[in-house]
DNA sequence: TTGAAAGCGGTACCAC
DNA sequence: GTGGTACCGCTTTCAA
């Protein structure tokens, strides 16, 4: 059958020198050709020798050569985003993404599993990237910024709940998730309130500070209230066990990390019988479609990672004009949907 | 406050030429220092002065004159997935990146939104990339493989229901999941059977091949049973308009695409006093945790992504062992749990 | 043990 | 209009 087609050692890529042979022109011709240059006229037949010449030896330019030459890349590095990060922080780094490649930038994905900060950031160095979005997890120190910028990045930028010295910030606060639940469970009378904490090791990141926010709006109320923390796996059995304790617990309210243990402990509080919102209120967190489908329709804080300027123009802007303050921007919106959950 | 480091035009990023100069050696022995060359003897207080150098400087080698001048790359292309391709293609394609970036691979992720076939083809050989994993909706063409081939690649894969020839294929046959679903529900007596088509432009993809499937399974079994499309957006409303009209639909199963749409619409029918399982039976797919926690228990076909050697190790070694015959895989195991609604 | 120099592929200046 | 050529940063052979 069809034999996929070998590179024999002898056969190397087509280059411009092959085009221009081929063509009988100079390189300099074919570059000119290839990139529509308008500051030297080519005439006609030559352009269309160069172009079918091109086209039959399938030549592409090379990537590598041309910014090494140019001396900057239009490489704008991404982390790549855990299913766990939650649904809107995949549809912001998709959107990003998109904007980005609409902008003619090439987006670069980059893992930073097993690499500790300093050396992820001389890794990305490497690649000579425009500009660099850095993942909070990872503690990227100003001595990592220093080694990117120093290689010529216009613009890093780190995302986390945190700003680092010397880079632009986005920043997603996730206590505001917490905070609004609880505000929201304290304005229904609720004071007794339960938070869960998932035990999938990823998802700490974001279940601790939403914690954090959920104590802070107890202690800001000055409210007789109090919050505790429910560690929970995902799965049935513990919920049913959670749920069986559930009223040596003295809790009337829980804001369950996010919509999906929101269905998981509803469930399994309802199985057990006790009632929501009656006995205990739940409220979840990321306003997905599941939620007004249960019965009672569940209760949820709405979350939202956006920028006034598309995130994508941002990063283009802060390229363009380098050198200026770094910039801190708040991405994460939340924002309560009472139902009948809580 | 801190400013953000500029880069006056003057002070250019260090070089290897910057690293000797300070170290007082060639630029040979930096880089015979940065990559611990073993075929040279270099005296260790040279070694430490070269090292000193660098790090003072900040330096970092240019990812893209090494690959020029060694004349390849370890980069390897992957689609950047959507999230609605569901969330084990979502798996398969974390687990890869994490695989590939452990073998030492750079992972670069191109969408190919607003391209056509062949455009695409060519902007992804320019990175010259060792290997690529095309997605199977922009229909890669013997000619954009040639492209990447002639262009240095080591490895084409498409990723699809289909082959294409000359490229090695990991096949995706959604139509597994609809006929493994029909199967399951002729195997319950029932006869008469919708099946959802999700309304999302990016769902179309999945959702054809499974009600192709499911239509052959029918035809296949010989029974005297019929399918039928059922269009159907993802909201509550057309959801209970669906439910409204059910009877005069005369179905008595229906296959609901994925899980959520299955709770989207046996809530619907529930509400609309139609019994599941006993008026219809009602089955998912890609058994998530929310099927287990309805009443009744959701049935569900269980997909997964999976190739017997990991994907990544897969990559790696028709990238070291080119020129062989174009690989097929089948990547897509489907198996029915049956729970309650079926 | 270290240095000089060629060359990877493409671009752009300067001559002709 | 087109061609010659220097140069981007790095590796590697060969010579010292």
């Amino acid at each position: 059958m069809s034999q996929l087609p070998e590179q024999p050692a002898g056969i190397s890529v087509p280059t411009s020198a092959d085009v221009a042979r081929l063509a009988g022109v100079s390189r300099a011709t074919v570059s000119y050709v290839m990139n529509n240059n308008t500051t030297v006229r080519i005439t006609d037949p030559t352009r269309r020798r160069v172009r079918e010449a091109a086209a039959d030896l399938g030549y592409v330019p090379h990537a590598a050569a041309r910014s090494l030459r140019a001396g900057h890349t239009r490489t704008v590095l991404l982390p790549s985003v855990h299913a766990s990060a939650g649904l809107p922080c995949q549809r912001f780094f998709t959107g990003l993404e998109c904007g980005l490649r609409h902008l003619d930038y090439t987006v670069v994905h980059y893992g930073s599993v097993g690499l500790d900060a300093d050396a992820a950031a001389m890794a990305w160095a490497e690649l000579r990237p425009v500009a660099v979005v850095a993942p909070g997890g990872l503690g990227l120190t100003p001595y990592g910024i220093d080694v990117l910028t120093r290689s010529g990045a216009k613009a890093v930028i780190t995302l986390g709940p945190q700003p680092v010295d010397g880079a632009h910030a986005l920043l997603m606060d996730q206590s505001e998730v917490g905070g609004c639940a609880v505000r929201h469970l304290l304005s229904r009378g609720r004071r007794s309130i339960g938070v869960v904490m998932p035990r999938e090791p990823g998802l700490a990141q974001l279940a601790e500070p939403r914690l954090a926010g959920a104590v802070r709006a107890v202690e800001d109320s000055g409210a007789d209230a109090h919050v505790q923390a429910l560690p929970l796996p995902y799965e049935e059995r513990p919920a049913d066990d959670l749920a069986a304790r559930w009223r040596s617990l003295g809790l009337d309210a829980v804001f369950a990390y996010n919509d999906e243990y929101a269905m998981l402990l509803m469930r399994a509080l309802q199985d057990a019988g006790i009632d929501v919102p009656t006995e205990t209120a739940v409220i979840g967190a990321d306003d997905l479609m599941l939620g007004r489908l249960l019965r009672p329709r569940l209760s949820s804080v709405a979350t939202e990672l956006a920028t006034t300027q598309p995130p994508a123009q941002m990063i283009d802007r802060l390229v363009r004009n380098p050198g200026g303050e770094p910039e801190h921007h708040r991405l994460l919106r939340a924002a309560v949907v009472a139902r009948e959950s809580s």
